[in-house]
DNA sequence: TACAATGTTTTAAG
DNA sequence: CCTTAAAACATTGT
């Protein structure tokens, strides 16, 4: 489910139990979500911690302990994060808990895409350090889009926009919202997109983080009717913009709706 | 029933 | 080493 803004709204979540002891950890030690992690490791090593602070990057999270614990969170595809009444029991996708007085802290993933990590140490983990530049950082620069578009020069430019070691928390909805706004063909290769396409997609790609994150990261409010959003999930919708019926297919691997007439294919 | 779901990883080929 | 495409992953809802 979550791209970034989603993911920056979940990341708060969490926030209610801050400066709070973990008074206990609950999880499912074969869940999928731990992969090479130990689960048995991170629950004692977080038990007694105090939680600290929370960071998102892309799609990722990183969740801070006291004494150098650092928990690292995915979502998946079906991922969420909540907080619940101090004496909730562990329910069939709760992969983790972690218990405080006034409240617990759940990590629930019930297609279990998603990821939990741990690390001890006074910085954060190596892989977080690593991430590619977001796309509202200085660095994500229009001449550094235009790299990554000749990188993937034969993919479609869709394709490009899902490519998180590129631009991170862009996903599906986004790509979508993001190449409907500027009228450019979710199919077009990279290699045949000119300058002035590029730019405009770095021009778009900012504008929808923007809004997205002011919009869904904050309060998980509903994005307004003028955007594609409301519109695409459903066959036989109307582009807002347009009129046009939306058309539906699958590229670069993902379901896509584009509007054929303001998305005309070259 | 069968397919699709806002995501990544692995595998294979170029 | 890199890109690209397709299948796999696990569960639920239509």
């Amino acid at each position: 489910m979550p791209e970034l803004a989603e993911v920056e709204y979940y990341r708060k979540q969490w926030d209610a139990g801050l400066g709070q002891k973990v008074s206990d950890v609950r999880l499912h030690e074969k869940s999928r979500n731990f992969r090479e992690t130990d689960p048995r490791l991170l629950r004692d090593r977080l038990k007694g911690r105090i939680y600290r602070a929370s960071y998102a990057h892309g799609k990722n999270m990183l969740f801070q302990f006291s004494g150098g614990a650092w928990l690292g969170g995915h979502l998946g595809m079906s991922g969420k994060i909540l907080v619940t009444p101090p004496d909730h029991g562990q329910e069939k996708h709760d992969h983790l808990v972690l218990v405080q007085r006034k409240q617990c802290l759940v990590f629930s993933d019930y297609r279990m895409f998603g990821r939990l990590t741990f690390h001890e140490g006074k910085q954060p983990p190596e892989w977080w350090r690593e991430l590619p530049p977001e796309v509202l950082s200085r660095e994500f620069s229009k001449a550094a889009f235009a790299t990554h578009v000749r990188a993937r020069a034969g993919s479609p430019v869709k394709g490009l926009l899902l490519d998180q070691g590129r631009l991170p928390g862009i996903g599906n909805w986004m790509a979508d919202e993001i190449l409907w706004k500027c009228g450019i063909y979710p199919g077009v290769r990279c290699r045949d997109l000119g300058a002035a396409d590029s730019d405009a997609i770095w021009k778009a790609t900012r504008k929808v983080t923007r809004d997205a994150l002011r919009i869904i990261g904050t309060n998980w409010g509903d994005p307004p009717d003028s955007w594609l959003f409301n519109h695409r999930w459903k066959k036989g919708l109307a582009c807002p913009r347009c009129g046009s019926g939306l058309d539906r297919g699958e590229i670069a691997g993902r379901t896509t709706c584009w509007c054929p007439r303001c998305q005309a294919e070259f």
